[in-house]
DNA sequence: AGCCATTCTACAATCGATTGCAATGTAGTG
DNA sequence: CACTACATTGCAATCGATTGTAGAATGGCT
């Protein structure tokens, strides 16, 4: 009787609902009541629940969330952060960048998370981590690469907790990583071209970033081990894609000798490689082979197909974010390292 | 002299502080003068200022932004949402999605907005986006694609000004759009093909979502203003990556006569049909021609590459930001349709 | 009717920062 | 010395929702 619609024409402007208290007042009941009545609490009266909900809904009227996390001190949302620290230049949409951040963006909102992007550049903003994760605006974070900056990372998570990260896994780090075993990656890339008979080969990509470093290390190892005259030639291949074909092109035309095999930091570096050897004339895998590392969904979709060292993406990101949860709920977690796994479809 | 530090050990472990009241209380003024002082106003003395500042980096402070924000009501912050209207599989790892995504972010960063990520699911809930925009909890909203919500985007953007969406435009429609005219790429792509000396012709796409079906029926008035025979087929393709290779791969083998040529609703689409192609022994372009739409970053990247529409998503993404501030400000700001471009590569 | 148990609801404190206004202090001037 | 002008700082209200607790209302029972 107190509802003005039924009175007025069915379709009247209904006047726009602020806050709680303006609603408890149409209502005719407390903002308290409303607040549980919105949240379901099983304190209030079935009846004036439903009451109170459909005005709700009639008047548009949603809680505001600022008010509502302040108070509860929970806000919601995850921060996805993404260090652009060796190679500034280096996009957000670098496509493994994309395609994690995708899996995990599907993975926290089926779980009711919001998701915050924030793309973070060290050189320019020292406490950058800081900043993230003391804004009072995240309840945890989730970081997509170390970049080169493993000690910034150790120094937050010794006393921030809610912190998963994927990267790599150095003995007793303090930060809880998930990530794939780079050395045995880029290892087996590089045994991979060896077991095939080529003994004249090439990696690319820039090392300044711990988890390359790792693989390169582990292509120089398995070239070691092997002997034979085998050897392997380095060329620091930049991770934004401008920048990235202008250098390989350079790179094909200036190594030294015959190359044989080139194994690639990435599957974004591994397709334009393939490119520009098409433009060169020089024919992939017959004239020299190329290995990739992530299969990227893309990486099905080059010609010829990209053989790489998978990791697993959907996975990890799965298992980033329930470490992510138990954290958040004050539970511990360790960190993951993946065993990465070859895939030979027709580039190598 | 009351700065402990000094006298106990020079690592010692600082406390840390959670609000501005504690951090009053060290520096032996009143909250209200830290908050000034963090904020740079001019009002408060200069040593002041520096002083409580060196605190506040001393213990870690950082203003907890929730509570500023109520204060304020702002909040920094612009929703990024993406409708998964009639593709609910489709993976919010799409490649368009992602390449908009990377360069709303780098816009809106660098203006010192955070970004925060919204999958919705219109046929979950109902009022999506009315909870994305009443939530309190961002400034505006951009919207990457329409999908089939054409109607529920109207609704909103009749009484909600900071929104923006990349998409179609049509006569006299509400809400603020920015996108390429998608009848005339459609067209265009067709036009290329039939000027080649193609006849018959194949639109590979699903025409649910508008921007889909505009360049299908582009595509189709084009053929229809040919003439001479000319004939174009239509197979729904859906988006989603995993279920698109297998579609291509069984419409392939299904289609009507001879196809010469094949008009993407997407450059993904057009990537994998061309893979599609390759194992089938079907040569690109020599035994048919591929053409796709986007021109995203990887279209340069596939063997061969792909002759495509080019949208210019950079551009765009920098006037969705651009139409987004002055709505914010309060202005208005209006649609904006940017022609297509046809890129020859060498797929087509 | 009277009493207890049970359900609801209202009140008020709280989350943490911001900001208009009042109050204090200091310097400058006649 | 008195008084004005100005620069700083403190006080307290405010943003909007949540929640512990006290008290009111209801119902059942003897």
């Amino acid at each position: 009787m107190a509802d003005d619609s039924d009175i007025s024409a069915p379709e009247a402007p209904v006047r726009r609902v602020r806050n709680i208290a303006e609603l408890a007042g149409i209502a005719g009941v407390s903002a308290g009541t409303v607040s549980r009545a919105l949240a379901d609490k099983p304190m209030v009266n079935a009846r004036t629940r439903d009451r109170i909900q459909a005005l709700a809904r009639k008047h548009g009227f949603q809680v505001n969330q600022m008010a509502s996390k302040l108070r509860r001190q929970k806000t919601g949302v995850i921060a996805v952060v993404i260090p652009l620290g060796h190679d500034r230049r280096q996009h957000i949409s670098d496509p493994f960048f994309m395609t994690l951040l995708g899996v995990l963006a599907d993975e926290l909102t089926e779980r009711g998370y919001d998701v915050m992007l924030s793309r973070a550049i060290p050189q320019e903003d020292a406490n950058w981590l800081d900043r993230v994760v003391n804004s009072g605006m995240v309840d945890g974070v989730l970081m997509i690469g170390q970049s080169d900056q493993f000690d910034a990372i150790e120094d937050v998570a010794r006393s921030y907790k809610p912190l998963v990260v994927w990267g790599s896994n150095r003995a007793g780090q303090a930060h809880c990583s998930v990530g794939t075993d780079n050395f045995l990656g880029g290892r087996m890339a590089a045994e991979y071209l060896l077991g095939k008979g080529l003994r004249s080969l090439v990696f690319l990509g820039d090392t300044t970033g711990i988890e390359i470093d790792e693989r390169y290390r582990g292509a120089q190892a398995a070239v070691e081990d092997f002997g034979q005259g085998a050897r392997l030639q380095h060329m620091p291949i930049h991770l934004s894609i401008e920048e990235m074909t202008d250098e390989i092109g350079v790179a094909m035309t200036s190594l030294d000798g015959n190359i044989e095999g080139a194994v690639c930091a990435s599957d974004a570096i591994a397709m334009a490689t393939i490119r520009q050897l098409h433009e060169l004339g020089i024919r992939v895998p017959a004239d020299m082979a190329v290995i990739g590392f992530d299969d990227l969904p893309l990486a099905r979709h080059s010609v010829p197909q990209l053989t790489t060292i998978r990791q697993n993406i959907g996975g990890g990101a799965a298992q980033m974010v329930k470490r992510l949860m138990t954290k958040i709920e004050g539970g511990d977690a360790d960190a993951l390292v993946m065993p990465p796994e070859l895939v030979v479809r027709a580039s190598a």
